[in-house]
DNA sequence: GATTAATTCAAACATACGTTTGAACAAGGA
DNA sequence: TCCTTGTTCAAACGTATGTTTGAATTAATC
């Protein structure tokens, strides 16, 4: 491989990633990304096979750093508690901001990413790529919810998966869809400031985990 | 209007709903909708013009009666609740139901339309869409922020509206794709289960709504 | 029953798309 | 210099799509 070959594959992983982010998979065609890649029509065929395999290029390049970070953020903050189990806003942390903190770690382009990844978990898409994409989530499911339940040994395993899905969608809603909340709230919500805006999920999420279920409030049926 | 009309019409939003929620917008051709239909290619151009006008009318079709009823049980919430504030439960019951309930209200398909509903917070389509969308949605946030402010009058306006961001985001998580949970739990969390789940997110955002925001948590900064 | 309007239908149209092709080009080694 | 390998390029291909058309059919009105 020569240098220009790897500019090329990274100049049209970049621009498929930004697009298919800002229109969505089906409506970005190969003429746009390759125009936008300043490469040729061929080009994506000729270094991926097919669009499809560049779709699943683009979204795999990012995921595993993704998880790798959050099993390493897990593992290291386990090993801080020792004994004990670790606080719960540490675990959801160590789950929440890596994915968050796509949009800082590269210079350009982040924000299309977060988006693209918030939009993947309710796309339907090809069975292929789903298969993919909870094949390598599967280990890091199966990592945090032991974790959770260290956490909170009162709380059943059923209520903990049903919170832990709640909070993803509310993950996946602020990577994708927080630009909505910056408009509808005339400003006063800033969806930019990636640090506090984690610091609110998880402590909105932490809470939701820690509730106790109950049938009545106020002696009022819900 | 003959009797036969109305019917086409109304075959064609049901078959297009389902088939725009199942496989997506842009990746569901007028050939799988009218043939779903058991209607002619051009009937769906003949009653609604082009494609575009009958997704609008999809959508249209189910978010009207939602956000209707959102608003007729705040009110009727507050009402019974006469001068104090009402529970913060019954209040984001309020919001949450209407849309949950989409999937038993009507006898066929009301999955889909969750589905599809789910993801239009997230979906990149025309501007002109999702104007249409939070038009009529600004009356249901504009009457719920404040009930909230009334609730949990010792939470600032941004974490009301933050948090609120939040919860829609699980509902939409929620509508639209809870089935992986289902496959993820290995059967042990039910999707179907609407009135549970329903009561599962009011619990979860509430604990989320009512949080103390805490930068420390066992003496560590989060 | 004749006339009119609304709807359905099969067929065609134009276009945009993903993909393929085969020649041109660049670079490195024998 | 010649050959090989990897890459780019312009052009074309086949196909699927949204839309249009004009005739056929149906239902309602007089």
């Amino acid at each position: 491989m020569t240098n220009q070959q790897i500019e090329t594959r990274t100049r049209l992983l970049d621009s498929a990633e930004q697009l298919f982010a800002e229109r969505g998979i089906d409506a970005t065609s190969l003429r746009a990304i390759t125009t936008a890649a300043d490469a040729n029509l061929a080009s994506v065929n000729y270094h991926f096979g097919s669009k499809d395999e560049l779709f699943r290029e683009v979204v795999s390049r990012r995921i595993g750093p993704v998880n790798a970070e959050r099993l390493r953020l897990l593992a290291e903050t386990e090993q801080k508690a020792g004994e004990k189990p670790p606080a719960l806003e540490a675990v959801l942390s160590a789950f929440l901001a890596p994915a968050l903190h796509l949009e800082s770690q590269q210079e350009s382009s982040g924000k299309h990413i977060m988006c693209l990844m918030g939009r993947l978990y309710s796309e339907p898409r090809a069975e292929e790529l789903k298969i993919m994409f909870f094949a390598e989530f599967k280990e890091v499911f199966e990592r945090f919810i032991p974790a959770l339940q260290r956490c909170l040994p009162d709380v059943p395993k059923a209520d903990i998966l049903w919170r832990f899905f709640f909070m993803v969608g509310s993950m996946a809603h602020l990577m994708s869809a927080s630009d909505v909340l910056s408009h509808a709230s005339g400003g006063l919500c800033d969806p930019n400031d990636t640090a506090a805006n984690l610091k609110r999920l998880i402590n909105f999420s932490a809470a939701g985990f820690r509730s106790i279920y109950q049938e009545k409030v106020n002696g009022e049926p819900i």
